[in-house]
DNA sequence: TATGAATGAGCATTCATTCAT
DNA sequence: CATGAATGAATGCTCATTCAT
């Protein structure tokens, strides 16, 4: 693939994320997207065949970046690399991390907001079930190892449903972005982080002792 | 308005939740809609002038009836009616209002699951801001205002952003009912509330000690 | 046909032609018809069976009361009711026949300038050729009388094509009373008549001396 | 543009007017339209977004050509070209141009007849009022020109009212222009013409001897 | 005699897709 | 590689007509 050829492809990206955020996948039209890129409309299905394939791979492309940036967030928090070696004595690990990560899903929100619409309103649909296998296997699977880590540290109660559990806090950050960007654009991000780890924490509650 | 009229209106309510579920609003045709719903095509735009006032209509039906089960079960919740006589002594009364109202939500869409994925994936459209207002101000509120009494009763930090919180904790109930529907549909309602309750009460990350 | 019926075919008539004359008859609707009537839309059909019959009828109506109005005017002009006792001596009877017929037609369409719009507008149409022949006979009959007489009167010259100079009288008059309606419809109705008499008489030209 | 396009939007012209000449323009579809001119439905939003707009083009397109007919045929006037020369004595310019616009009417109608129809029925509709604006400044506007140029020869009195005879005289032509075309197809022009332009000079009626 | 809810064929318009250049 | 004219199936919407009340 020629250099030309990537960066008409990149620039159709960033046109399609906007235009679906904006109007949703059916709504979004080829024109549309191609009149945003600047380029002509036959461009498209040159470089991508269909407008089902060009989101196909759009979906791919933004939440395989996504999901590295919660890894590398993940990965970042004093964790030695060993899984077993993790502890609740390691400095609470676990839930350091948690905190971690889901700033690196807001930070990543906040820079690409228009995904984030797009991932809120297309992620269920039946056409798109590749991608979504992706998103919970690599996204919603952070969150997943995180809290299992919690678990096996003894930080979270033994039997947890992890899976909806790493699902409630990814849709909780996923809403809270969105709202932002559409009501508090230029609220400090780490406000709002701030209430939702509260969320988290238990520190909403006061914890076991009130709850 | 005559019986016969009325009964059309709600049968076309029904079918267009229904595909609008399944396809999204730009996807779903009428026909699609008349035909779910036993009627012709002409008989939509007779009742309710275009697709898109079918879908307001629906959307104000769908948000005030979910308004008003978040409303009642936060009533029937050993509140003595004068705000101020309320106090974390009193039995945790906002905290327990706060489980009813998570599950009253959970109950909602259990019965109307497709009506929550309407929601989940059109209410960010502007289009529908009057709605959208709607659901802040009803269904959101009833969420802010038991916040709001927990902060009162001392029972959160007084500093708390309510409405963000509020905004957080409706889109977790929203999302993972929406992935119970599609994944574990006849896991007990129970079971997914006590998770959701868990992380709201701390007993994920074992409250403030641990934290 | 009892009272009430008759009424309600009347006001149907008059709210026809209205909307007709605005819109043309395709566009025109029938519920745009009732409505303007003060009826439901199911009395239209109730009365005439169809949208094209109402027309037909509304047609037959206009036409019968202008050729009615013109040959009232070609009477009451000093003729003797004779026809081969008129002569070129008479007083130049043709030719004052032909002002007053004018002037007829032109007080008819200041009175019903819908209708002259209908007129102009659905005349050619294939599908009204009932009520076309009834126009070409019994309205555009009466130019073609007079004109007649002025030829037998000497007045006018022996070969003159009567049918087509009766058209173009006809057509001259209706034409410019459509424009007064839009563009003037304060002047009086008198210079209009003057303006077409003149060109008729040749006293634009200045007759054959100068022709 | 193309060539190409162009092609298309000429073939789509002719095939509207035929096509609305027969039906008028609300009876008129776009399938019918696009099938005559031999192209797809879409082809025809693509070249000109929208039925109306076709029509409008249309109605430009055919009035600029009229009006260009008229005009020559008024330029071609043994005139001098310098406007204070021309007087009654030169020939009898000016009457002697009315009859050659009268004739290029004639021919323009004869050899796009169906665009007579359309002005015809169209001409009134406020839909269309620029083209109309047009018509009345280019087309009538020459019949104007003469008619000023006459009285300022002294050919005609004085305090004509220009305008209404201009539309008098245009009205004429055109409605006998379709009867023809309806009714007699193969009788010459020059016979047509000759009865008009009988009307017009007073040689119908006598002239002001018998008037 | 009149009504208005319901119908469905027909229409203008949109838009993903193709292909000649 | 890229373009844009052309396509035609699909869609929202209109409206004359029917019919139960």
């Amino acid at each position: 693939m020629t250099e030309r050829r990537t960066g008409t492809r990149l620039r159709l990206f960033t046109a399609a994320v906007e235009v679906i955020a904006e109007q949703g996948y059916t709504a979004a039209t080829v024109d549309a997207i191609a009149e945003r890129a600047g380029v002509a409309k036959g461009t498209v299905f040159y470089n991508f065949g269909s407008k089902e394939a060009l989101f196909s791979a759009l979906l791919e492309h933004g939440i395989r970046r996504l999901a590295d940036a919660m890894a590398r967030a993940d990965g970042t928090t004093g964790e030695t690399g060993v899984a077993d070696e993790r502890d609740a004595g390691a400095g609470g690990g676990a839930l350091e991390a948690l905190d971690a990560v889901v700033m690196a899903q807001l930070r990543f929100f906040e820079e690409y907001g228009a995904f984030a619409r797009v991932l809120l309103t297309e992620m269920w649909r039946t056409a798109w079930q590749d991608a979504v296998a992706m998103l919970r296997e690599e996204a919603l699977g952070v969150y997943a190892g995180v809290l299992r880590r919690a678990v096996s540290e003894g930080a979270v109660r033994a039997d947890l449903d992890v899976e909806t559990a790493a699902t409630a806090v990814f849709g909780m950050v996923l809403t809270t972005s969105i709202e932002r960007r559409a009501l508090h654009p230029d609220r400090p991000i780490e406000q709002l982080h701030a209430t939702l780890v509260d969320l988290l924490h238990g520190r909403v509650s006061g914890g076991p002792f009130t709850g």
